[in-house]
DNA sequence: CCCTAAAATTTCAAGCTTAAAATATTTCAG
DNA sequence: CTGAAATATTTTAAGCTTGAAATTTTAGGG
């Protein structure tokens, strides 16, 4: 009666592999057609997007370092991408009063308006992409997700 | 008897935009802690892995433009990926008998036994990372994301 | 007060990625 | 044959990303 002459360990690592190329493939191919739309239908990219998008939550703005921390990528990075946004209009740096090292980076009205009409067509993309899942197909997902997410939160 | 004020449609989109949101983190955080591992424990880096990979499933080698298209990357960036390899010693250039044009990249013997070391390890390291998925779990996700794939395919 | 450690940010060097232009070679219609 | 179109690859310019070094400012013990 047993399921398989392998120990069960070891195939559950293959498989666990498999679904991890998986999950990359998925993720990958969505994200080239995201980019491709923002660059081609906005002249825009992820990143700025990404920014946007974090600046858009926090209307009274955002430290630099808690931008990068919410983003997930390096201080560096994120100087970068403000110093575009910037220029462009679309952000701006604010002072702190009571620490002169600190600025807070924000979305300009320009910027928000911007990024209403880029988080509509980005919420349609994503729909069109992920027709293929129903209601309760994006429940188990989610839910398959979670198992993932909670390791990550514990290794923080 | 209504689920929900909102049109179905748009509490659909909604959804599926956070199961997208869930997914990138899923990934983020898992291709993140591969390369920090990469990097850390082999001094190699992600896409040095993929070449190496796919370089390892063809024994015979791949064409330069089959090894793109087969890593859904740009020309231009597995040329400079090989050129790293090369000078490395763990991949060459070998040229194609009837064209001129083509080259093929192999594996060398370092780089096959570079690349078997770094394949066992990443499987470990996926392994623990997707520890919170059972069997059962990952045959689940696995459905759900041919639902997201079968669409990409299409597209193509 | 001073001066060292910590904190916030920017700068920097290196590497990855892409799209587009440039090169070299092959194919094939006429 | 010949030259235009197609194919294979590399080069290039621009942008993203990181980790580490550098800069500026703040905080706190002595």
């Amino acid at each position: 009666m047993k399921p398989s002459q392998a120990p069960a360990g070891e195939t559950l690592s293959k498989a666990r592999l498999r679904v991890w190329l998986k999950l990359l493939k998925s993720v990958n191919g969505i994200e080239t057609e995201i980019r491709r739309n923002l660059r081609e239908e906005h002249g825009t990219t992820l990143p700025r997007f990404d920014v946007m998008s974090a600046l858009a939550r926090f209307p009274d703005g955002l430290k630099m370092s808690d931008l990068s921390s919410y983003l997930k990528v390096s201080n560096g990075n994120v100087t970068g991408i403000v110093d575009k946004l910037t220029e462009e209009g679309l952000a701006l740096r604010v002072a702190v009063p009571g620490d002169r090292r600190a600025q807070v980076a924000r979305l300009t009205a320009k910027g928000r308006a911007a990024f209403e009409e880029l988080a509509q067509h980005h919420e349609d993309w994503i729909n069109t992409l992920l027709e293929g899942l129903s209601a309760g197909n994006v429940d188990a997902l989610s839910a398959h997700l979670d198992c993932i997410l909670d390791r990550q939160m514990e290794e923080d």
